[in-house]
DNA sequence: CTCGTTTCTTGACTTAAGTCAATGCACGCA
DNA sequence: TGCGTGCATTGACTTAAGTCAAGAAACGAG
């Protein structure tokens, strides 16, 4: 299967594991395909698993008071799902999940995971990192959310992850840069005039 | 130091340790006393250390483009402050911390932190679980900013830090909100005449 | 292919935040 | 204690986002 190889070229990234322990870790690893649509887990759900996603694209939002869907993120290729709760007591999900698109995803069962890092002790340095890592992005993305006004955060939208635009709904791209759909609608308005 | 029981409770809520490993811990560590204004660390320097305030405030911060300062963070009391930054490949912070009051904190040692670790297995696992919060927290709060006006953000800071209010100047307050210092004075003007 | 639903766009209007400028207030420092 | 600087408030105006409503386009199911 092809597309083992991307995690392949991920992990040698992330760790110096001689080719043997990358072997054993990818054959305990369990791949999945998902069809556009499917929910992951919902808001409400105690998680079981983790994912990485190798191909596809999954929206991360929750229902607010008032009903209203809030997108908070979207994830794709070589990107980790993981919900860190603790502070919660019954551990629930505050988000939900779903497909966006047909994905193909690592499917880490979260039981499993202090065995697996027994095992292969690097795998645990290497899920640090990608946490760290991760931390330190949303923070990067939260302070610079904080900063710019919608038009602005748009246009580093198209910057940054320029595929997102073809392949997510208007609407749910609108609720992850915190406006309605129209004023949205009308931003794009105003960008096409200004190239012209 | 009576400030060491702070230290102390809170270990106690992360680890299991016994009194003595507790114990052996808190003398190692390092306790360090900060005047109103003083710079932990600027802009474009690599962190060296790391902290958790016992007392006090600190301000996290960047001047942008235009040469604005965008507050990102206040860390209080019991938040420990600790940059990631592994994608950087000079590993140098994005951020400027400053002391916003006196601030009393446990200073460590980046360079010590793995021989900490080997040490005190338990400690690394209070870390990693510590950042895990962390990292839940800021995806809530990030969440909830994407999804509120300016006025709601400023309401919610009220119930969620109320003590900010007064120990943080208005000015970065507001930053912190993403809006205008005369924006924010007439928010608070709104929302007292609606009490009334 | 067609129908029906969902999503996107546009318009008219309201509301709130940004900007610029002036004034008042408070705190720190001499 | 007085003075100056920086901070907070207020006003007038501009600009952009929210809201409500209607129409157009895209999409999926049968």
């Amino acid at each position: 299967m092809v597309i083992k190889d991307i995690l392949y070229k991920y992990m040698s990234r992330w760790t110096s594991l001689n080719e043997e322990d990358q072997q054993a870790i990818v054959d305990e690893i369990h791949i999945e395909e998902f069809k556009k649509g499917t929910v992951l887990f919902k808001q409400g759900d105690v998680p079981t698993t983790c994912y990485f996603i190798l191909k596809g694209c999954v929206r991360q939002y929750s229902i607010d008071e008032e009903g209203r869907e809030v997108t908070s993120n979207f994830f794709t290729e070589e990107q980790a799902i993981a919900v860190f709760n603790h502070h919660k007591p019954d551990k629930s999900s505050d988000y939900t999940f779903t497909c966006v698109e047909d994905s193909v995803m690592v499917v880490g069962d979260l039981d499993m995971e202090k065995d697996m890092y027994s095992k292969h002790p690097q795998l645990e340095s290497m899920t640090r990192r990608m946490i760290e890592e991760n931390f330190s992005q949303v923070q990067e993305e939260f302070a610079a959310f904080i900063a710019s006004s919608p038009e602005v955060r748009f246009k580093t939208l198209l910057l940054k992850r320029p595929s997102l635009i073809d392949r997510v709904p208007q609407h749910q791209l609108a609720s992850y840069l915190g406006l309605t759909p129209e004023s949205l609608s009308r931003i794009k308005k105003r960008i096409h005039q200004d190239l012209r």
